[in-house]
DNA sequence: GTACTCTGCGCC
DNA sequence: AAACGGCGCAGAGTAC
């Protein structure tokens, strides 16, 4: 088999990073300056590509069958293939499964994405020509200007840059080799719903603009005119509250909320921290309230749904393979998987989908007030039906229960309550917040239940009792909190904090010994510059640079020094390239994390063989899109509860809940 | 202008 | 005796 690893470099007047490589790639305006390749390690070559021609040196290996094309992010590649090179410029397509993508392999292997990172991480022998980077972006500046004669002297320099990042991705290649034959099934299906896309209701995204636009526009002058501060989100409203009176820790939703909350409601008061203020100056109040109001940022999604719409009214390119280390796909462009989940009540009574769209549809930010209220919330609230199913055609959505909950169970030897958790259902809740509270609970007693809620499903991954409070507890005394957590790993979920030990255990031992190690059914191994992590279902984890360290324990002193065995690696964390320190509870997270992956692509694969094209995944859950003669919910639901061998083996329960409707929602 | 960091917000 | 898991994006501010 041949490789030719390529690289395209272009301008265009449309904005990559907005519209996607789809979008861009159909853009009229967008250009291919060049195109570098290497054909089985040999030094690059380059040509500008025109109409084609099947004499040209390129051309045998689109003729090759057996050859593949390597890229990195192929669907970049693949894109400006099939709408430039093949409908603008004749050549002959090239399918999904003639691509091979190096940032898949990054992905999978947790190196950073971007090209240049991951080539310094590995000390590849290459590396990018970062001023490249910066004269080729400016190349596309000038020619999108329309100044052609003075971008024409950069042409050379930019070849030769197209051509460097060919050897970087060329001796990536070398290094990371392919994804494995299972992954590599993975991808191509990831491939194929990206490339399907899911579809826009574009004309309810404008008249949610619209309103947008209407509602805060006058909002913003109140509050400018107020405070003197030109944009509602500057952080300079802090001082400016200090100096009228209101002192406040940060300008955190919840903290703005309970501020709000004081003047309104003088017996919450006794909860307050103490920087906050027991009374808030009316100017103050009337300010946080136009900033919460403001502040709705999934509003912005709106904007770019309409960036990344392609010609078929279909957003493309919404999921990156492999996006998070578990192998979780992540959210691209109008970042799909964290939608709010608000649900928009009139007098208690919940809001149809179809009846807010039709309110929404009329556009009018006053006939929307007056319906509901903050326009601004109504249309967050509506921003899940802006995904449709086509004419003729219905969504089928599923998503598995408690997914993480019973896998972290199971686990660790638990099945019988990880049936309980399934087969009770509330029930489980109830009885938790009954021991937590001493006295009997019902699902009624909303705060406590949500507390059980909360300790069942949330505590498997190690989570202490001020975690909890901050998260779950903020009005709680801290004893109770502790009592929760104590419940939780003392006596409804015992096994469990052996399981964080014992994994914590292998993954030391494995990198201290240099051997490798197995614990509840996970072999950790060290594989070149790795420590992998085997998961049930034989897929890897793969942790970077790990080295043995050593960490002091919460209570040790210099006294009584208590410091440990430990572990630490590399990863990409928040924007950066970092060294972390693993323990139990995050070891845990991740395999079970990954565990509920591999359930959740065992059951995309199902559901693809049965027929029902995948158009979303956000984590537990699958969006499918059939005609409508053939959705039927209750198949879905077989093909997510198919469990694996390995999942059986294990006794995990996995349940799925499935729905059919014509628009997105929760 | 561009790149980067920080804060904040949404979800699983 | 025990722990903030996994993400992306936007806006604001700052440094170059």
């Amino acid at each position: 088999m041949i490789s030719v690893v390529l690289d395209f470099e272009t301008w265009s007047c449309c904005d990559l990073k907005k519209a996607g490589a789809w979008r861009y790639s159909e853009d009229l305006s967008t250009e291919i300056i060049c195109l570098a390749y290497s054909v089985d390690g040999q030094p690059p070559a380059a040509f500008q590509p025109s109409a084609y021609e099947p004499d040209h040196p390129f051309a045998v290996h689109v003729h090759e069958p057996i050859t593949m094309f390597i890229a990195h992010n192929a669907a970049f590649e693949h894109a400006i293939w099939e709408n430039i090179m093949h409908r603008r410029l004749g050549w002959p397509m090239l399918p999904a499964e003639r691509w091979h993508d190096t940032m898949a392999v990054c992905a999978m292997k947790s190196l950073p994405l971007k090209l240049e990172l991951a080539a310094t991480v590995m000390r590849l022998g290459f590396q990018k020509d970062t001023e490249g980077t910066k004269e080729t972006l400016a190349y596309g500046r000038l020619m999108a200007a329309g100044e052609t004669i003075k971008a024409t002297q950069k042409f050379t320099r930019i070849v030769n840059y197209c051509k460097q990042d060919v050897r970087v991705e060329e001796e990536l290649h070398r290094h990371l080799r392919g994804l494995g034959a299972a992954e590599r099934k993975v991808w191509l299906l990831d491939q194929a719903i990206n490339r399907r896309g899911i579809r826009l209701d574009l004309p309810l995204v404008k008249a949610c603009r619209q309103i947008c636009r209407d509602a805060s526009v006058p909002l913003a002058k109140e509050f400018t005119a107020l405070t003197g501060i030109e944009k509602p989100g500057s952080p300079a409203l802090l001082p400016w509250l200090a100096n009228n009176g209101t002192l406040l820790p940060n300008l955190q939703k919840e903290t703005i909320d309970r501020a709000l909350k004081i003047e309104t409601d003088n017996s919450d008061a006794g909860d307050m921290a103490p920087e906050n203020p027991v009374l808030l100056p009316p100017d103050c109040r009337l300010a946080l309230d136009l900033r919460r109001q403001l502040s709705s940022a999934s509003v912005k999604k709106l904007a770019a749904m309409e960036a990344c719409a392609g010609s078929d009214g279909r957003a493309h390119g919404l999921l990156q393979y492999h996006g998070a280390t578990t192998g979780r796909w992540a959210g691209r462009l109008l970042q799909p998987q964290n939608f709010p989940r608000l649900s928009l009540k009139v007098e208690s009574e919940a809001i149809d989908p179809d009846q807010l769209v039709s309110v929404l549809q009329t556009g009018d930010a006053d006939f929307v007030s007056a319906m509901y209220g903050n326009p601004l919330s109504a249309v967050a609230a509506g921003l899940r039906h802006l995904l449709v199913a086509d004419s003729g055609n219905t969504f089928i959505v599923g998503d598995y229960s408690k997914i993480e909950c019973v896998i972290v169970l199971a686990l660790a030897g638990q099945q019988h309550t990880a049936w309980e958790v399934i087969e009770k259902g509330s029930a489980v809740y109830t009885d938790m917040a009954s021991k937590i509270f001493k006295r009997p609970v019902a699902k009624t007693d909303q705060a406590e239940y949500t507390i059980g809620k909360n300790i069942v499903l949330g505590c498997g991954f190690q989570m202490g009792w001020r975690k909890f409070k901050s998260r779950y507890g903020a009005g709680l005394p801290e004893e109770l909190c502790q009592e929760a957590i104590r419940e939780y790993r003392t006596v409804f979920a015992p096994a469990v904090p052996k399981l964080w030990y014992a994994l914590e255990d292998a993954a030391v031992r494995c990198i201290w010994d240099a051997r490798p190690v197995e614990s509840y059914g996970i072999e950790y191994r060290l594989e070149n510059g790795w420590l992998t992590a085997r998961l049930p279902s034989g897929r890897k984890l793969w942790y970077f640079d790990p080295k043995p360290g050593r960490k002091a324990m919460p209570w040790s002193t210099p006294e009584e020094p208590d410091i440990r065995a430990a572990f630490e690696y590399s990863a990409w964390k928040l924007g950066k390239w970092k060294r972390i320190v693993a323990y139990g509870g995050l070891l845990t997270e991740n395999v079970v994390q990954a565990m509920a992956r591999d359930l959740l692509v065992n059951g995309m694969f199902e559901a693809e063989e049965a027929g029902y094209p995948i158009v979303l995944t956000v984590h537990d859950e699958i969006i499918c899109e059939v005609p409508h003669e053939k959705a039927n919910s209750y198949v879905l639901k077989q093909c997510m509860e198919t469990a694996p061998p390995w999942a059986r083996h294990i006794g995990i329960p996995v349940a799925a809940e499935c729905w059919t409707g014509e628009r997105y929602r929760k």
